[in-house]
DNA sequence: CGTCTTCCTGACCAATTGGTCAAACTCTTT
DNA sequence: AAAGAGTTTGACCAATTGGTCAGGAAGACG
C-alpha cells in the first residue's frame, strides 16, 4: 500500500493516527528506540495492519521525518528584504520559539535525526538547505555592507537562532527542571531573544 | 565485578576501553540504538567479557553518563564575581564552545539523554545542577542591579550559552553540511558568540 | 443481494540482543 | 612449581522485534 496519498475515509483516518503515533514515539525514543508495538498501541491498530498501510518501520519514519522538514525549515523562507533588518531577524527569531513552544515532538524528531548523524536528510541538509542559508546569509551580508545592521557572521547568527529556540523544545526537561513546571517561560524566553538579537544586530 | 574502582592493570585497561567505546557508541546512537556487540567489538573484547567487567549494559552507561556530567557541569563553577562581569561572562561561553570541540562524543550523549526525558539524572537536573544555575543567576542579577551589566534574564542567558555552544557539537553534521568540512568555523563561531554576548550585556 | 475491493487479524518466523554459565586459560604470589 | 585469584570464552537462552501470510470480516457498489 501507498499510503502517501489516502485515497478513501478510513485511510485517512488510519493514516493520520500512525503518523501521529509515531511521531510521538520516534521523537520521545529515536528511530530504534521506537518500536512497532509502541506505534500500533497508540494508534489503536494492530501491528499487521500498520504493516498494510506503511510498507515497514522504516517506511512509516520517512513519511513521519519528511513532513516534519517541511514544517522545519519554512519559516526561514519568510526572512526577506521587506521591512527593517533588526525586526526582520527578530521577528524569525520569535517565529522559530513559537515553533518550539507549538511544535516540541517535531523539533526533537528533527534533532535526534541530526544527533545520529542525519542518515536519511543528509542531502537534503548539503542541497536545499544550505542552498536557503546561502541565500539569506547573502541577504543579511547585504544588510550589514549597507551599514543598516552592525558587522555580524549571518551564518552563525542563524545557527545562534535555531539553537537557542529548539533548546525550549529539545532540552525542555532541563529547562523545566530548572526553571520550574508551567509554560510562563516561553514568555520571558521571548523577551530575552529580543534583546540578545536585537543588541547584536544594532549598529554602534 | 566492580568495574567503578579497578585494581589490576588489566582492569584499568579494559574498563577504559570499555568506557570509551561505550561513549563512542551511546553518543552517537543513544542508549537503545547502541548494542553490546557494537561496544565489546570496538573495545576489542568478547561480550562475556564485557559483562564480567560491569553488571550490564545500563551499568555500562550509567558509568559513561556520570563521567561525562562531572565533566560537563563544571566550565559553569568558575563563573564567579572575580573580575568584570562581562569578561567573566564571555569566557564562560568562550570555554562552553571549546568544550563542544574538544568533547563532542559527551556532548551529544547528554543530549540524547536530555532528549529522551532525562530519566537517569532527573534528580541532578532539578538537585544540584538547579542549585549550581540558581548561585550564577543571583551572581548575574547582581551585577544587573549594580548597573554593571545590561538588564537582562540570567537564567535564559545562561541557557543560550548552552545551546550555541552545544550546537557545534549535537549539531555538528548540519553545521558541516552548511559551512563545509574542517574545523576553520570553530573560530568564527568564538568571534560571533563574543560579539553576540558582549553587545547583549553592555549597558546602555 | 451478490460480488469485488478494501481492511484486518492470529499465528508464525528469523534475526537480534541482553545476559548466563561452566569450563578453561593466565597471571601473581608464595 | 603449585595454589589461588583474576581473566576469557564458546555455547546457550529467553525475550524482543520487524516482518510475513493465509484467510476472514467489513464496506462499497452495481
Amino acid at each position: 500500500m501507498d499510503a502517501s496519498a489516502p485515497r478513501t475515509r478510513i485511510q485517512e483516518k488510519n493514516t493520520a493516527a500512525i503518523l501521529d503515533a509515531a511521531l510521538d514515539a520516534f521523537s520521545q525514543a529515536g528511530f530504534r528506540g521506537a518500536t512497532l508495538d509502541d506505534i500500533s498501541r497508540a494508534a489503536g491498530l494492530s501491528k499487521p495492519n500498520l504493516l498494510y498501510y506503511f510498507a515497514s518501520k522504516e517506511a512509516i519514519y520517512v513519511q513521519v521525518l519528511s513532513g516534519v522538514l517541511d514544517l522545519w525549515l519554512d519559516p526561514l523562507k519568510e526572512l526577506t528584504d521587506d521591512g527593517d533588518p533588526i525586526e526582520e531577524v527578530v521577528a524569525y527569531a520569535q517565529r522559530k520559539l513559537e515553533m518550539a513552544r507549538e511544535y516540541p515532538r517535531e523539533s526533537r524528531l528533527f534533532a535526534n535525526e541530526i544527533l545520529q548523524g542525519a542518515p536519511r536528510i543528509l542531502d537534503i541538509i548539503e542541497g536545499p538547505l544550505k542552498q536557503m542559508v546561502d541565500e539569506k546569509a547573502a541577504l543579511i551580508r547585504g544588510w550589514t555592507r549597507a551599514g543598516r545592521i552592525a558587522d555580524i557572521d549571518p551564518y552563525h547568527l542563524i545557527f545562534s537562532i535555531w539553537s537557542t529556540t529548539q533548546h525550549y523544545a529539545d532540552f525542555d526537561i532541563q529547562v523545566r527542571g530548572i526553571l520550574g513546571p508551567g509554560n510562563g517561560h516561553f514568555e520571558d524566553a521571548a523577551a530575552f531573544l529580543e534583546h540578545l538579537y536585537r543588541s547584536a544586530l544594532t549598529p554602534r
